[in-house]
DNA sequence: ATTGCTGCAAAACGTTTGCACCTAT
DNA sequence: ATAGGTGCAAACGTTTTGCAGCAAT
């Protein structure tokens, strides 16, 4: 059975907040986690809309925050005013490297960062809750970016 | 006189970019800098119409963006979708911790960072443009967040 | 029975754009 | 003279909200 894990977290989740289970918040949960890469709410909703799923798109936005809670899927943002999610679920903490000719984006895991968002925070009497590191680049080999100039 | 330099600057690069030389941009230029601390581009101009000068949204929007090319400033994202800019003049690269319960910005430099961002472009073959490292934390100490609960 | 959730459409938000007029070159 | 900038209002795309009806507890 797919995302066992997901919805035991998610229903133990919901319970503890005093959030309802719905079939809706489920198959929100589902499509996310089945989401290759990077997505937008409103990607993650027309994707629902055409496999025919009937959800609508405000059950989705607050559904995604809920899923953000969990911890489920990382919120990201790259720069454009663009909420982004991606699923955790069986994922290493990572970083972004953003091609700014062509929007494409490259995940990294460095570590001598791995320690550096907890040791700041503590530093300046923070408790750390998540970080973003996004590097904005150009390619080097044309080849790779597709509307490199 | 206030800003000489930038001007200087500002000039020069709207010189080489065939830009025009028009009052509205050095107008901009002038209350960006002048801001303390980080803004939103409605921000800048809510500011500006108060102060009786004669701008449209257009025209702040579009400067900023010059302004940025330039780099007399920097652009930032918080992870709320809402496009910030600070003054670049005479300040250090930093960093940014925001508070997630009161949304209170604190700026940093750790050394163990800034050479990461130019290292980790070579290795996945990169030219660097820039960076945002952004920590998401709580206060320790109550006292100081406003907002907390 | 109660409280919270859903779906819809409308509103809100920051931002961008089209266009007529204006101005720096 | 002309390419480019300005200002206005309207359009934009994403996200949030108000509300009536519905469903989980």
């Amino acid at each position: 059975m797919k995302h066992e894990k997901a919805k035991e977290l998610f229903t133990d989740f919901l319970k503890n907040e005093k959030n309802r289970i719905t079939p809706e918040r489920f198959e929100v949960m589902e499509s996310a986690l089945d989401y290759e890469g990077h997505f937008g709410a409103d990607d993650l909703y027309i994707v629902m809309k055409n496999l025919k799923l009937t959800v609508s798109r405000a059950t989705v936005y607050k559904t995604l925050e809920l899923l953000v809670q969990c911890k489920l899927i990382s919120k990201r943002n790259f720069g454009d005013n663009l909420t982004r999610y991606e699923s955790n679920f069986k994922r290493k903490i990572h970083d972004h490297l953003i091609c700014v000719d062509c929007g494409r984006i490259v995940e990294f895991v460095n570590p001598k960062l791995s320690k550096l968002p907890k040791q700041i925070s503590d530093e300046l009497g923070f408790d750390l809750s998540s970080h973003s590191f996004n590097i904005f680049a150009r390619c080097k080999d044309t080849k790779n970016c597709k509307y490199n100039k």
